[in-house]
DNA sequence: TTGTAAGCGTTATCAC
DNA sequence: GTGATAACGCTTACAA
C-alpha cells in the first residue's frame, strides 16, 4: 500500500493541492498551522512515504553519498565506514557503498555505476586512481573526498595522514632503540597506502645504513594467521632478525602469538611493531609498538566535510589527521 | 559536463531519437547494428552517464538494496556486509547501508528513510523489530531478508543460524568435557542474537544441573580489551571458575591473553570458549574452542536470494546455514 | 527497426 | 497561504 501512495493521494484525501502536501512534507514554513496539521494527519493515516527518486529528480539533488573503499574485511576500512555512516546518518544522508578489493579498474566501474544515482558527494580511498576515474570525479560537480592519504594533490578534498611520514617515524624510532636487522611483513602491491609505507620505511632505513628483509609472500590479506605464518617464514629466512615490522596490527598480532608459542621473548629476543593502533594491540602482555591512525575520525571528518560543502560552509581542502607513535613494550 | 548530458543530447548528436539511445543504453535488442554502434560512439564521445533516478522513477524499480545492520565495528557484521556487497556487485546492484547501533528505534528510522529510495529489496538483521518496522516491511512489496537468525517466522525470508541450538551445542560440549563451574562474559541486552545464545546456554546448563556466573559488566561492545578486563573481574568474583564462555571470539581472545599474562594455563587451569569462529582464534597456542558461523556466506546467500526473487526464481524462505563446533585445545 | 506521446512522483515557478 | 503548470530524464506503450 504505502509504497504506492503518492502526493496526489494525500492531497485528495486532505482536500488540498499536491504542492501544499509537498510543503508540509518538507517542513516548508508557508503553510497555515491548520492545514499543516490536517495534512500531517492524513499522511499518517494513509501511510504515505515520499518518493525520493522523484524528489531528487525534480530537485536535481539527492541525499545519497557514494562511498568506495578497498575492503570491508580489513577492519581499518570498516571503521572508517562506521565513521562516515554515523555522520551521514545525523544529516539524514545515506551511504551507498562499493568495495573495490584493492582493484582500480573495479573502483572505476563502481564509480561509474554509482554516478548514475547522482550522489550528492563521493568519498573514495587513496589518491591513486585510473585516469578515467579522475576525469569522472573532476567533472562530477559534486564534493569529492579522498580518504586515508594526504600526501599529494587531491582532486577536490582529502582527509587522512601521511603514510610515508608515519613509516619514517617508525623507522627512526626503531633505529633509535638500537635495532639493526629489520624484517618487514605484509607488503601488498595493490594496497597503495601500505606500499607507500613500505617504500618509505625501506628508504629511511637505507638512508640510515640499514637493510631490510621483506619476503614477498602474500597475495592474501595480512591477517592474523598470515602474520603468524609469515613470521615463521621470515625467521627461517633471516634468523638473526632484530625486529619485524608488519603492515598492520592484525598481522603483528599473529607475529606476537607466534613468538609466544616459540618462546621468543618480546622484545628481548626479538621485537615487533604494527601499524594502525588497533585496541587489541594493547591487550598483549607487551603492548604493541605501532603507529596509531585515526580511522573513525577520518571517516567522520570526510563525511562532515561533505556535509559542510553541501551546505555552503567553507572547509579545508586537505586535512592531515596525523598519527601517533605508540611506544609499546613489544619493541 | 557529463553530469548534465541527457538522453536528448546523445540523441541529437547521433541523429536519432531518445528512445533509440535508451534502447542502446539498456542493451535492448531491437536496434540495428549500425545505429547501435553510432550511438555507442557518441555516448562515449560526450561522456553520457545515465540517470538512474529518472530511470527508476519511470521503470518503478531501482537497483539499490537497503542493508541495515547493527554495527560495522563488530567485524561479524562487516563480514556479512562484505558478502552482501560482493554478490550485489556482480548483478550491478548497490547496497545502501544503515547502522543501527543495536537500537530498534534507529532501525525503524533508518528503514523509513531508506524506503524513500524505493529499494529493490531490504536486508535487515535479526527477527526482532518494532511493530512499525514489521508493518513497513510487510507492506513494502519488495523482497525482505532477515539475516543472522532463523529461529522464528520471517517477515518474508531469513538466512542465518539457530543461535539457541548453537549455544546448547556448546553447553553440551563443555559439560561432556567435564567442566562444572561456568562463567559467561559479554552479554549485551540489545544484541538480540547474543542474548538468545546466553539465555539458551544458561537454560541448558541449568537443565543439566549447572549454574552460571555471568557478571553484567558491559555496556561497551565485547571487544578484546573488554574480554581481558572482564575475565579479570569474573575470576575475582568466582575464582574457581572452570571455563568461561564469551559472547564472541574477540572477547575470548582477550580472555586468552589475560590468562597468558597471569600464567593461567589453558585449558588445564581454566578453559575458554568463544563464538563466531574467527580465524584469529586458531592463532592461539591453544586453538580456540568456539562455534563457527558462516558470516560471509550468510551475506552472500541473503543477497543471492534477493537477486533470485527479483528475477522470478523461486527460493527457500528460510535458510539455516548452521554452525560448526570447533573443538579447540582451549577447552 | 525506429519514433511519438504519455506518464513516473516530485519540486520550482509564478500566479492568485 | 495556496494552487496551477511546467519541468526533471527516463521508460512504457503504441504507432509508423
Amino acid at each position: 500500500m504505502s509504497a504506492r501512495t503518492t502526493l496526489k493521494d494525500v492531497a485528495q484525501a486532505a482536500g488540498v493541492s499536491q504542492m501544499t502536501v509537498s510543503r508540509v512534507v518538507r517542513g516548508d514554513q508557508a503553510v497555515s498551522l491548520r492545514t499543516r496539521e490536517r495534512v500531517q494527519q492524513t499522511i499518517e493515516q494513509i501511510g504515505y512515504v515520499p518518493n525520493k527518486l522523484a524528489g531528487s529528480l525534480a530537485h536535481a539533488r539527492s541525499n545519497q553519498v557514494a562511498v568506495i573503499i578497498p575492503s570491508l574485511v580489513n577492519n581499518v576500512f570498516s571503521q572508517v565506514l562506521a565513521g562516515i555512516t554515523a555522520e551521514l546518518e545525523k544529516a539524514d544522508y545515506n551511504p551507498v557503498v562499493g568495495v573495490t578489493d584493492y582493484n582500480l579498474e573495479k573502483e572505476e566501474a563502481l564509480l561509474i555505476s554509482m554516478m548514475s544515482w547522482r550522489p550528492a558527494a563521493v568519498i573514495v580511498t587513496n589518491l591513486i586512481h585510473t585516469d578515467r576515474t579522475i576525469s569522472i570525479l573532476r567533472n562530477a560537480s559534486v564534493p569529492v573526498v579522498e580518504i586515508m592519504d594526504v600526501d599529494g594533490a587531491p582532486i577536490d578534498m582529502c582527509v587522512g595522514l601521511k603514510h610515508d611520514t608515519a613509516a619514517q617515524a617508525l623507522a627512526d624510532h626503531l633505529v633509535s632503540k638500537g635495532y639493526q636487522r629489520f624484517g618487514y611483513l605484509g607488503w601488498q602491491t595493490n594496497d597503495y597506502a601500505a606500499a607507500k609505507r613500505f617504500k618509505a620505511f625501506r628508504e629511511r632505513l637505507e638512508a640510515r645504513g640499514y637493510g631490510l628483509v621483506a619476503p614477498e609472500i602474500y597475495n592474501a590479506p595480512p591477517d592474523m594467521p598470515a602474520g603468524k605464518a609469515g613470521t615463521d617464514l621470515l625467521l627461517k629466512e633471516a634468523p638473526l632478525t632484530d625486529v619485524i615490522v608488519y603492515s598492520n596490527d592484525t598481522a603483528a598480532m599473529g607475529g606476537a602469538l607466534f613468538c609466544q608459542e616459540k618462546n621468543i621473548a618480546l622484545p628481548d629476543d626479538m621485537a615487533i611493531a604494527g601499524f594502525s593502533g588497533l585496541r587489541m594491540g594493547q591487550c598483549l602482555p607487551q603492548p604493541m609498538t605501532t603507529i596509531r591512525t585515526f580511522r573513525l575520525e577520518i571517516g567522520q571528518t570526510a563525511a562532515r566535510n561533505v556535509l559542510k560543502v553541501l551546505s555552503g560552509v567553507p572547509v579545508m581542502r586537505k586535512i592531515d589527521l596525523g598519527f601517533e607513535l605508540i611506544d609499546g613494550q613489544s619493541a
